[in-house]
DNA sequence: GTATATTAGTTACTTTTGTAACTAACAAGC
DNA sequence: GCTTGTTAGTTACAAAAGTAACTAATATAC
């Protein structure tokens, strides 16, 4: 088996993008963590939120692949930061609708802008078209339903 | 300020990597999970040591980024399950040089293969030469520590 | 209507991770 | 020699994540 010979599993694309994901997690954590004491799931729903507008729970889980426990988690701990607020829906009780709040929206304006910094500091490093291609690949990788 | 009309966080880099990661390493972990009861850490380790011979906790730490604390719990797992051997360095005897037994080496020897074939499963998506440059700018954007 | 199944979200319990403090061995300065 | 600092690895405690069981509301079948 001449490819057993070859393979390298320093190239073995799961361990590749674990690390790559870490290191570059790592320095936008700063960012939500120090200054808004922010999980990584938390800072995810906010932006969902952000982007999206008014979301249930359930409807956030679906988009961004985040189990509902983590989720109803990062809700609380968001409520107690007042960055965001839940609302039973009348139609069907079971849900609720959650929305930034004002100090909420600034926040995630905030982190948002810090994050396009970021971005453009990773992407330095590569040609417009290598890193639209990266992109692209990801995207890929991740498929439909991230 | 027109970037931020335009940004996309779904296109941010560490959101698009963590995804990734997350999605291509749960069906890899299915193997080393099911059949040999493994945690990533644990496998990483095996992998180190089957690709670099004998090293001591110190150098997989320093070669993977993984923190010395979870090494050395994966490190009791291993030796639990009979895939390592453990040996104090006579001449520093704070060091301990880790190796496969050959159960180890045997299941890490099946591990790669069927990294192997996942690898193959995930190319199959991309040109030889987009694969090519997937890897490559993972391992920039990892850096030398990685 | 009532019984049964499904869904949204929470809570309880277990496993895993992160952080800091620790032990034991070695090194360097004197 | 002795004191001080550093290093390899472990352990203890706290924070976070995973899993399963739960509550409450709705939907479906009859």
């Amino acid at each position: 088996m001449s490819d057993f010979e070859t393979f390298d599993l320093r190239l073995f694309l799961p361990y590749l993008l674990t690390q790559a994901a870490e290191q570059s997690s790592l320095s936008f954590q700063r960012f939500y963590k120090d200054r808004y004491g922010m999980l990584r799931t938390e800072w995810r729903v906010m932006f969902h939120l952000g982007i999206f507008g008014a979301m249930t729970a359930r409807d956030i889980g679906i988009r961004s692949n985040i189990h509902k426990t983590k989720i109803s988690r990062a809700v609380q701990k968001l409520t107690e930061k007042r960055f965001i607020l839940r609302q039973r829906n009348i139609d069907d009780r079971r849900q609720e609708s959650i929305q930034l709040t004002a100090s909420g929206r600034d926040a995630y304006m905030k982190l948002r802008i810090k994050a396009e910094q970021y971005q453009t500091d990773l992407s330095a490093e590569f040609s417009a078209e290598e890193f639209a291609l990266l992109q692209n690949m990801l995207k890929r990788l991740i498929g439909p339903g991230g």
